[in-house]
DNA sequence: TAATTGACCGATC
DNA sequence: AGATCGGCCAATT
């Protein structure tokens, strides 16, 4: 069974490039409910912080959670605009650059295995 | 066991 | 748009 941290970053890592997610949504994804305050801290504890996309993760209304003046701030900015993503007043638009899976059958089916592995539609316990 | 602390969320004013 | 407040959840004191 793979860790509350490992869903997350997995989950994280599944957010295309150019589109960013809320924490919120990344917490349901990871199937940790109304547990966006989790997401944060395991981003921090992600082992290999350069490779995992977090700087695609934002608060909810697309807000850049990390405080003005930050490091890590600068550095998602960064890596944001980078791709293309456009912010304005500290928070990206969510209707063009937002992220849910859903899009499309295929992407489902990626996200589900990816998540859950093959397998996942057997019952469970 | 209780209090405190977060890279949070949503409604309200 | 910005500030406040209550709710939320898990880890740490």
């Amino acid at each position: 069974m793979a860790t509350r941290d490992e869903r997350i970053w997995q989950v994280v890592a599944a957010i295309p490039r150019g589109r960013v997610c809320t924490y919120g949504t990344v917490a349901a994804l990871a199937g940790l409910g109304r547990g966006a305050r989790q997401v944060g801290p395991a981003l921090g504890r992600a082992p290999d912080r350069t490779r995992l996309p977090w700087h695609r993760v934002v608060a909810a209304g697309g807000r850049i959670a990390l405080p003005p003046g930050s490091a890590g701030r600068r550095t998602q900015l960064a890596r944001l605009r980078a791709e293309g993503v456009v912010i304005r007043a500290g928070r990206v638009d969510l209707a063009a650059h937002g992220w849910e899976p859903g899009q499309g059958p295929v992407a489902d089916a990626w996200l589900d295995e990816l998540l859950w592995g093959p397998g996942a539609l057997a019952p469970e316990e």
